[in-house]
DNA sequence: GAATTCACTTTGATTAATCAAAGTATGAGG
DNA sequence: CCTCATACTTTGATTAATCAAAGTGAATTC
C-alpha cells in the first residue's frame, strides 16, 4: 500500500500534468509544490521509479506511467469528493477545505469513498469548479481559458478557481468570483497591470493580472 | 502536534486503563494491543515520558499525565464519532467500521470533527454502545456487568459489544446481540461452558463463555 | 568560446518508528 | 533460598522521508 507522501508526490505530479498539458514534468515544479528541498524531491522521484509509478530522465523531468496516473487520479478523486462533502454537507466554508482534504484523502477507504460519493448524489464538480476523476480515473478537462486571457466589453462565467491560498478564496468569494457567476471586462489596463470587473448587477472593482489568472473562464 | 502513533499509543493506554479501572497500565497490556514488540513499546513510552504524556516505572507500567490523557480522550472521542457518522450518514455495517474509524480519527481536524458532531446530533454513544467523550475530555463510565455474570431465568438489556473482531460483530449482529436489546438467560451449563439465550421473541440459542464475557449489559 | 547562473543531483546526516535477539529483574514454586 | 519462567529492557540495525550544503551539467550572456 503506498504512503500517504507517495500518493501525494503522484497527484501533484498529475496535477502538474493536467494543468500545464505536457506529459514530462520538470523536478523543480515537483519539489516547489510539495515544498520540499530539490534534493528531497530527486531521492523520492527515484523511489518512485523503482517502485513503477514513473519514468525519470535525470535534468528532464518525470513522466506518469499508467499506474502512477491511475493512483494520481484516484488521490484527486478523494480529494475533490472530501471538498464536496466538507463544503456540501458540513458547511464549511469554501477557503478552508484544501488543507482538511488534503489530510483525509490519505486515510479514506475505497469503500467509504463510494458511499460518500453516492451521499453526495455523484458530484461532478467540485466546490472550486473543479472535475472531479470518475472511480475509472476519467476526467474532464475544459481548455480553460484565465479571466487574463479576455478582451474588454467581454462577459464571460467562472468556471473554477485555480488557486489553494486562503486569503484568496476568501477575496474571490467576498467579490461573488465563484463558479457559476457572469462578469463582464469593463476595462484592461496593461500598464496598471490591472482589470476592472463588475460581476452581475453589483459594483465595479479591479482585479491584479496575477489574480486574473487564477480565475478561469468560458464564453 | 502529535504523530499518529502517539495518538494511537495515548489512545490505547487511555482504553485499557478506562476498563481496568486502574491508573496505572503495564507494559505487556500496551505492545499487545498495539501489535508491537515490547522493545519497541518501551522505548515509544520513553518518548512519550521526555515529551510529557505519561510517567513510566521500569518494570511497573505507565500513568498518563493529564495532558495524556485529555489527548487520549480526544481521540476515542474523535474515533467513535466517526463510526456513529459511518454507520449513521454512509450505511456502512457494524462489523466493518473500526478500521475506517481507526484511520480517519488522526487525519480529522477539531474544526470538522464539531461540525459532524452537530450533524449527528451530538450524539451520546457509538454504533457499539460505547460512550462518545465530550468535547471537554468527560466521559460517563458505566461499570458494566457482562452476560457472563449473569444468573440463569435473568432478562437483561444489552449497554455494548466489547470487542472489534469483524466475524464476532457479524454473528452479534445476525443474533440481534445489539445495544438495546433484551435477552433472557433460559440456563447456564457451567460444564459445557456456554449458556442459553432469548432475544426478544426469537428462537432460543447457545453462545460460549467467553463470547458471553464480550457482551456488556445492564439489569 | 569562456564565464556565469540556474536547475538540478549527490552526499552525508538526522529523525521517528520499528524489529530481532540478547540481556536482566521479579515473583512463584520447589 | 535457589531456580526459572515470564515480563520486560537494552542494543544494534533498518527503513522512509527529510534537509543542508557541496557538486555538476546545460543554457545564457558577454
Amino acid at each position: 500500500m503506498p504512503s500517504p507522501t507517495v500518493e501525494n508526490y503522484l497527484k501533484q505530479i498529475l496535477m502538474i500534468s493536467l494543468e500545464s498539458h505536457k506529459r514530462e514534468v520538470p523536478m523543480g515544479l515537483i519539489s516547489d509544490s510539495l515544498k520540499v528541498t530539490p534534493g528531497t524531491a530527486t531521492s523520492m522521484v527515484k523511489n518512485l521509479e523503482k517502485e513503477g509509478w514513473l519514468s525519470y530522465k535525470s535534468r528532464k523531468g518525470v513522466k506518469l506511467t499508467a499506474s502512477g496516473r491511475k493512483l494520481g487520479m484516484n488521490i484527486l478523486r478523494r480529494h475533490r469528493l472530501l471538498e464536496t462533502f466538507l463544503v456540501e454537507t458540513l458547511g464549511l466554508d469554501w477557503s478552508e477545505i484544501h488543507d482538511e482534504a488534503e489530510e483525509l484523502e490519505h486515510s479514506i477507504s475505497e469503500k467509504v469513498l463510494e458511499r460518500l460519493d453516492d451521499f453526495l448524489g455523484r458530484p461532478r464538480h467540485d466546490p472550486h469548479g473543479h472535475p472531479i476523476p470518475t472511480k475509472g480515473g476519467i476526467i474532464q478537462i475544459h481548455k480553460n481559458r484565465s479571466l487574463l486571457d479576455c478582451k474588454e466589453g467581454m462577459t464571460v462565467t467562472i468556471e473554477s478557481i485555480d488557486d489553494q491560498e486562503k486569503n484568496f478564496l476568501k477575496f474571490a468569494r467576498a467579490k461573488h468570483l465563484v463558479p457559476g457567476s457572469k462578469i463582464k471586462i469593463l476595462s484592461r489596463e496593461e500598464v496598471a497591470n490591472a482589470m476592472e470587473l463588475k460581476v452581475g448587477k453589483r459594483n465595479p472593482f479591479s482585479i491584479g493580472f496575477q489574480a486574473a489568472a487564477k480565475i478561469l473562464v468560458s464564453a
